[in-house]
DNA sequence: GTGGGGCTTCCCAATATGGGAAGGTCAAGG
DNA sequence: CCTTGACCTTCCCATATTGGGAAGCCCCAC
């Protein structure tokens, strides 16, 4: 049984993050005598199996149904997959959105002398009326 | 003058916001005699500048800053610029950053049948022990 | 038995936006 | 004159995720 330190130095999620997962019912903990958390390689793996899926960008919320879909031995993939490329439709978007928001920007920042002149045409955006 | 509701009617900022735009110094307001905020057309021209601002990203401290070098006739449009880009470089590692855990995925679902059985290569993927 | 490192809980911080409650103000209309 | 409704005020709370830090407990090595 590894305590609290060891479980996140195996999984690679910090110990205050594992503790705030187990706050919302993300993850569970058994408590030693002395009310350290203990951890077993069951709940080293769900940690890691979370990272992961953070590090593609699910959130929380979908981390959860994620879990749950592991957990369940008749899952249909069908599920992970739909959970799967909704999400990857929620990142394309805001991809999308971030790259337009920098084209725009670089396009006026080209326009742009960029020496002691005050005269911007980036300002000049920003003031415009409509 | 106009009463906060107007002001963001014209401006297209929410009233909530420009309290909260004025509450960390971003937007100045005057006060009638009840009490009520009250907007001349400067003030509504910083709302609409703002909103700009953050329709191109720009968080509330960069916005502040644009403000500042709005404000400053001798400004230098070089400082524009380098704070512009400067934000360009920030949009796009983020959209980067979105894409490809965007395009991950998607190779990852490509391969998951996606029917009523259970294995599934991004459940596997998340498992994994690295 | 003391020091240090790890553990506990609890509060606060950042980001930007909004919901909603409780109460003040004002104009219109019965 | 009084009510009603629309608008304003302030204050608290919520969202999502991660971290910093304080105060105090636990245990091992020296």
């Amino acid at each position: 049984m590894k305590s609290i330190g060891e479980a996140a130095a195996e999984s690679g999620v910090s110990a205050k993050m594992i503790r705030h997962y187990e706050s919302i019912g993300l993850v569970d903990a058994q408590r030693a005598a002395n009310n350290y958390r203990t951890y077993g390689k069951d709940e080293v793996a769900v940690l890691r199996f979370i990272r992961h899926a953070r590090a593609l960008g699910f959130p929380l919320e979908d981390v959860r149904r994620l879990l749950d879909l592991w957990r369940d031995r008749n899952r249909a993939s069908a599920e992970v997959k739909r959970l799967a490329l909704d999400h990857v439709a929620t990142l394309e978007a805001k991809a999308d959105s971030l790259r337009a928001m920098a084209t725009s920007l670089r396009h006026l920042a080209a326009h742009c002398h960029g020496d002691a002149r005050p005269d911007c045409p980036i300002i000049a955006e920003l003031e415009k009326k409509d």
